[in-house]
DNA sequence: TGCTTTCGTAACAATTTTGTAATCAATTTG
DNA sequence: CAAATTGATTACAAAATTGTTACGAAAGCA
């Protein structure tokens, strides 16, 4: 329930119901972005590329299946689950003429919902990222990228190496020589004592700089856990 | 009516069902094969490989969905729709786990099955879209040429072949190993540090001149992505 | 052949990262 | 409690990495 985290924006002008969708997506470990109009999607789209979009036929200006279309002309190939409250076969038709993979009729199951979604999913080849948490922590080890809070946080190489190293092993005590083998890899005899210190406090001050959430533990005379 | 003529499988036990449902796809065109049961429907995927199956659960002898998992586990990705005449969602949930694409409950409307096809056979056609984006960047790979910000820029083949690693791993940051063999496709020893760099700077400056845009993010020790 | 384009190499500049050292603070030990 | 040991913090400079420019060899083209 946790690996999936694929990105998923959904277009649906009834408030509560995109709220429900918004809810159950995530709960699923969806990455869900939710548009009331179709208004700033293409740019969203452009700076993100989901890997799905689920889209409200009777939206406010722009309908639906027109938007997709338009999408669909300048290029953009995302997999689209259409959603309606109309049942005519002539409104289906034209859903899947502009280019939807799918169709699904208000009031809709939830549960059919995230099977078609995951079906589709599938179908289009989406790769999962795999992604390492701790708490708050979110590192995306493809792109190589932290997220703490949902906010990105730029690391420097070593960083990141030191950072990994810890939320891999989250949940052992990791000693200095381990640390110097993992991270630095350096087996000279001249490893300076405070090298890892300074890492850690660099470290530190970049993913918590005002120090309340307490990552790294030290472990006296050991070195260090996360805690 | 046109010319679409893709391999279509149907497995159905009720005679008349799948007499229907031949009689209305070949209609449209497509080439269609009945089975009344899983039995040789394997042998003749092997010789036919057909481009769609659509598959009845309630089937004598083996089940529906338990046929088309087992023909996954052999490795076969035909897209599949099941035709059901239940409606319980734990069916429907076993339909889609065991790796079907689409799901219809009997009676269903013929044009939407039709539609339905249509659309699956769109998704998982060979033929993706030759159109690669990445912001204002659009790379039509047919053409082999390159949009940024809707006018065309000319690349050189070594640039086009960098900036189109780089939009297809738009979300990752890639090594400078990756780029190397991916790019360069050089395993000699004589790769020389900054020929990467130069490239990248050269590309640059193409796509834009002015610097503003930021599309490559140097990771430092590491290599370069997209941002 | 002669012209043009492409692209690797080299040199140097600019930038970023990271180790070191010095000092301060905290913890343990006796 | 005082001494000793270890960790935290800060500033600085060396080291590592990337950016930029120019040159010329190689390849493509007329």
């Amino acid at each position: 329930m946790e690996k999936k985290n694929a990105e998923i924006v959904i277009i649906e002008d009834e408030e509560d119901i995109l709220e429900l969708l918004e809810y159950h997506l995530a709960k699923e470990g969806y990455d869900v972005t939710g548009f009331l109009s179709t208004e700033n999607v293409e740019r969203f789209m452009e700076e993100e590329s989901p890997a799905l979009l689920i889209v409200d036929r009777n939206l406010p200006g722009v309908e639906g299946s027109e938007f997709v279309a338009s999408m669909r002309e300048i290029g953009y190939d995302t997999p689209v689950i259409f959603l309606t409250a109309k049942d005519k076969d002539s409104e289906l038709e034209e859903g899947f003429k502009r280019g939807g993979d799918d169709y699904l009729t208000k009031p809709f199951n939830t549960k059919e919902l995230l099977l078609r979604i995951e079906a589709l999913l599938r179908r289009s080849g989406v790769k999962q990222s795999e992604k390492l948490r701790y708490r708050d922590i979110i590192l995306d080890n493809q792109a190589r990228e932290l997220y703490v809070d949902k906010k990105k946080v730029d690391l420097t190489n070593l960083e990141y190496k030191l950072l990994y190293t810890f939320v891999k092993n989250s949940h052992q005590t990791l000693q200095r020589d381990f640390l110097r083998d993992e991270v630095w890899g350096d087996d000279s005899d001249h490893f300076h004592d405070k090298t890892i210190n300074v890492a850690i406090n660099r470290l530190k001050k970049k993913i918590d700089p005002s120090g309340e959430k307490g990552y790294f533990v030290p472990i006296w005379g050991v070195g260090y856990k996360l805690g």
